[in-house]
DNA sequence: CCTGTAAGAGACACCGGTGTCAAAAGCAAG
DNA sequence: CTTGCTTTTGACACCGGTGTCTCTTACAGG
């Protein structure tokens, strides 16, 4: 091998690039410092973009960085730096898919950072559920939290958050008052209005199953039921509101209850798509027509609306961009610039009707 | 504060429990170590459960860590370890539910370990795939992979792990002839039983839809019905055999296709419950009873098999425990005795074929 | 009581990066 | 060619752990 340029500092680990790729281990700063001939603070320096950096030098060790095939070990940076590049997601959702699109969404904002994502999907009736998050974030102290609904509904995790010093983001069905720890979409205005178009299709006798006792969006969406059938003049009867927990059993329940009524409503809507599902079977073993005889609408589009039939009509969550807009909130100055989140970026995102089969005009 | 034990080494850093607490910083090893008057060495010994340790210091040290609430700083372990504690989850799936569950069966696994786990979502689809998941694994250095399918029928994939010296698992529908690298379920056999029953109920005229060309799963399942069907001796006429690849949409050509035929099937084995959600919509529209006119089976047994109506017989994927099991297999070593998985355990785990509404005796 | 031996504990270097501060280099003005 | 200033670079300590090797210590045997 000819005299390579900078061979220049002594260093009992350097080894010539050629070795260190046969031995199968990562180059390190020395050995791309050793190559470009300057002090390993000085490729450092390139890494991090400092400004103290003369295009000449930064150049060679850009060189010598490629050639090499270096990646800082992250471990190491986040030794020096004294905080690590992780940030994670913290879920207790019933629903995968939702989880799984959230993350994406967090994927796309960070792709291009230093940052990785740890998920960790806890247990909300576990009355360790506290403990286990402490030890956990203790444990890998990330950068910052992101915590899904149901459970970013607990102040108590926020607080712990706080308390460690770790930043988080909560995602919710409605903003929180403390709008910098919160990125939420609008449910009680998506459900009023599609609430609203049942209204203009006809429908006076309209039945509504609740989610489950104590979830904000549960609430956020009742309250948007209340406020279309208000805004129309209609009555709220009691025997038209079905108990529910998110769950399809409990669509099959409210369907056997609301169905069975003397006067059973002409349309339905569930508070996510699951009971919209279990409504509609218990519909289609009573041989009662959807939707000519009974509308249903769902909420959260999830894959179950397009798989059952007739397909669900139900509010799409921008689910995806909620994952990116959180992640941006969370950690911008980890962002470049161009995936940041500007300050004045909103931190609601509106949902949207998507209207299918199993909406249609009440009989006269 | 009067003498406190072991204050014995002078440490400029060092900071009283009090006031550490009071900063908002982790307690270090050397915090542990002047607190129980050893060195940290010994506390190290401690945390590494060495052997060589009498159980006087040893209680003197688990003492101060519980005072301090001292936790081990995992990157501070990694780069001393010169590996870090990751495992990797690189999945490319399209069903939401399995990767979670997948999910869940690992962390259920290194719940009690070091071990943290990375999620990464790639695009099988991407030309840059290798690269993207090459600078993922440079970049991260996990212990190892656990590959679910599709992508872990990706022997280029693979190869990558074992050039990076990356430990790798790869799951998959049928054990491959690497062992050990494999943790699989049985498609062809449970295939062949549930179309067995159809056999048994009479059905004669069976149709299939195929999942999509080059997958692994979806070559298994069709083996295993094409076993089914000769042991029956059956034919296996070409027009009852339609193409597809597991998507809802598929599932209504294949339905459309399929129910068209001047001499239909009265059964159809489906190779995942989306596409079977996809027939049975099409028989719907058609009004074509489920099951009375025509038994439908999928695979997969997510959510939507109890979701749509009538509720879908398929087969359940033991995917959480394949997770666990998946796990061990890949890191053994870093899992305590009972958690580790025993040489001799079977990397083949069966499925089930579960009944439900969507399946009746052939009509006379 | 002394010695030999093995087990236990400590000193110090090291993992691969970054922070600090001082030295070197570059450059304009005298 | 100096001087004085600013910009760029390097030496060295440090982050919080572990590996290695040496030194202590405890105890059995002579």
């Amino acid at each position: 091998m000819p005299d390579q340029p900078g061979m220049h500092r002594k260093s009992r680990n350097f080894m010539a690039p050629r070795t260190r790729e046969k031995s199968g281990k990562q180059p390190t700063i020395n050995d791309v410092a050793a190559l470009a001939g300057v002090s390993k603070k000085t490729v450092s320096r390139v890494i991090n973009r400092s400004e103290f950096i003369t295009d000449k030098t930064r150049q060679a060790v850009e060189q010598a960085i490629k050639m090499l095939g270096f990646v800082p070990n992250p471990q190491a940076r986040a030794l020096a730096f004294r905080r690590n590049f992780l940030i994670a997601l913290l879920h207790d959702n019933p629903n995968a898919q939702t989880v799984l699109n959230f993350q994406q969404g967090v994927l796309d904002a960070i792709k291009d950072s230093d940052l990785a994502l740890l998920v960790r999907p806890v247990d909300r009736g576990s009355d360790r559920l506290l403990d286990d998050v402490r030890t956990f974030l203790e444990k890998q102290r990330p950068i910052g939290a992101l915590l899904l609904p149901p459970i970013s509904e607990n102040d108590e995790l926020a607080a712990l958050c706080e308390e460690l010093g770790v930043r988080y983001v909560r995602v919710g069905s409605a903003p929180l008052d403390d709008v910098r720890h919160c990125v939420s979409s609008n449910d009680r205005e998506v459900v009023a209005e599609a609430v609203g178009k049942l209204v203009e299709l006809g429908h006076r006798r309209i039945g509504f199953v609740r989610g489950p006792v104590g979830f904000r969006s549960a609430a956020e969406r009742e309250k948007g039921f209340h406020e279309a059938l208000t805004t129309a003049g209609l009555a709220l009867p009691d025997e038209l509101f079905a108990p529910g927990n998110y769950r399809y059993t409990a669509g099959i329940d409210a369907g056997e209850a609301l169905l069975s009524l003397a006067e059973p409503p002409t349309a339905i809507f569930c508070s996510n798509d699951e009971m919209a599902a279990g409504v509609m079977s218990v519909a289609h073993g009573k041989g009662i027509a959807v939707p000519t005889d009974l509308s249903i609408i769902g909420f959260d589009d999830s894959p179950t609306a397009t798989h059952i039939w007739p397909a669900l009509s139900t509010v799409r969550w921008p689910i995806r961009e909620m994952g990116m807009r959180a992640a941006r909130a969370l950690v911008p100055d980890f962002l470049d610039i161009n995936t940041r989140a500007a300050d004045e970026e909103s931190h609601v995102l509106p949902s949207t009707f998507v209207e299918r089969q199993s909406v249609a005009a009440a009989k006269r």
